[in-house]
DNA sequence: GTGGTCTAGACCACG
DNA sequence: GTGGTCTAGACCACC
């Protein structure tokens, strides 16, 4: 047997998925500037070398661009919003077709199962 | 601000799960016993009062029961098997529904999202 | 006027790069294992957390994969090492073009201005 | 072992480079006044200290002369200019075998290698 | 003030 | 033992 305990994912990725999650719901726009590494560390109750690995890390995947000794901004590429929120997407269904997958669920029954799971809150009100 | 980084869930939580999914694809089967709490603790490298813990979460979701003297079995109560079957089930697309709609997604978005992953994979090959 | 005063590349970078000249001159070879992090750090004089970075950098680039309580390997792709010398040759004949530059040399006298430096080492000796 | 990172080159050879790679592209020409220590700390935001050791370097290097009360001027020696251009090639193209060596290349590869370079920047533009 | 790097020391999950 | 993450605190170059 196989005994993988899988750790929560680390923060600097946590806090990097919340604001491409911001990003994607454009709470934050390409261009916006990002609070600065120590007023975020401050605001998330974490060390600052953390924000640092996550805003390194958005660089990283094209999101957001540093300009030395002003700060991070969100890049201004048109598209990049709707590529976040395609590869964020990408992810959540994998995870949830591999976690369906492992309950013995074929391909049919993940989709009428999400069907009616979202026609049961329909009846309960808060359509989206 | 304060900010939850969720930790992973508890372990004696996981290994639950990870014995829950081998009911549901019946890898166990409704009257079988479940290997002693010692022996299953040394196979998973765990205390064993993780895995007592486990049993005692699955006995309170009337999913085993314990019988003195010889061990933990699964119940063999026929809709046991379906009904923790919805149960997980539930949880998994709870989980996909919040996470779509952080990202802004509308339900049918979330159904069309979802197929259309479905049939990339099919062109791939492995049918479910 | 601009104040640029270049701050030396990091160390973490100098020492990846270090690790891959060793591997474009095959001292290190693909399915080798590096030393760990801890080791490496103590021969290098240097925080372990600073060879950290270089290895995950390294891991980044592809040169190198971890295997979880294992260690950290160069990877056995056959290509790699070429790529990598490609990558690195480029990025010191980018150096070499553009300082030449700066004191105006054109392309032809940056040519014959290294053909002439090379043959003049070849009188004293050392042909390669 | 024990590793040496080097650290960028002190601050006063930088700025004397960045004057001679002037001097070589003839935008500051011999018998050129420099501007003085204390403006050109002001200038570049760095301590005259480091500015005044910049110009004695250039001065025992035979590059320019100060004349009391008068200032720092570059001399008129007909050669100089060549001379310093030609130390300073030589300079980078140490640099360059150097580089290149470190990563197993032969002569001709190094030659061979900068022609390449050049040819696909003409394809480009930029024509030097 | 900004981000970037580095050290020191700690804890974790994995094998 | 391995690599991976996190905190704490420091120094740097740039604006």
């Amino acid at each position: 047997m196989k005994a993988d305990f899988e750790a929560s994912k680390p923060i600097y990725v946590q806090i990097a998925d919340q604001i491409f999650q911001r990003i994607v719901r454009e709470e934050i726009k390409p261009g916006d500037k990002l609070p600065s590494v120590r007023e975020m560390a401050i605001q998330l109750g974490v060390n600052p070398n953390t924000i640092q690995r996550s805003y390194t890390e958005m660089e990283r995947m094209g999101v957001v661009e540093t300009r030395r000794g002003q700060g991070t901004f969100v890049i201004e590429k048109e598209s990049m919003v709707e590529e976040l929120q395609q590869t964020m997407q990408k992810e959540i269904i994998l995870q949830f077709v591999k976690s369906m997958e492992e309950l013995g669920f074929s391909k049919k029954e993940m989709i009428s199962g999400l069907e009616a799971f979202l026609n049961e809150g329909d009846q309960n009100g808060d359509p989206v």
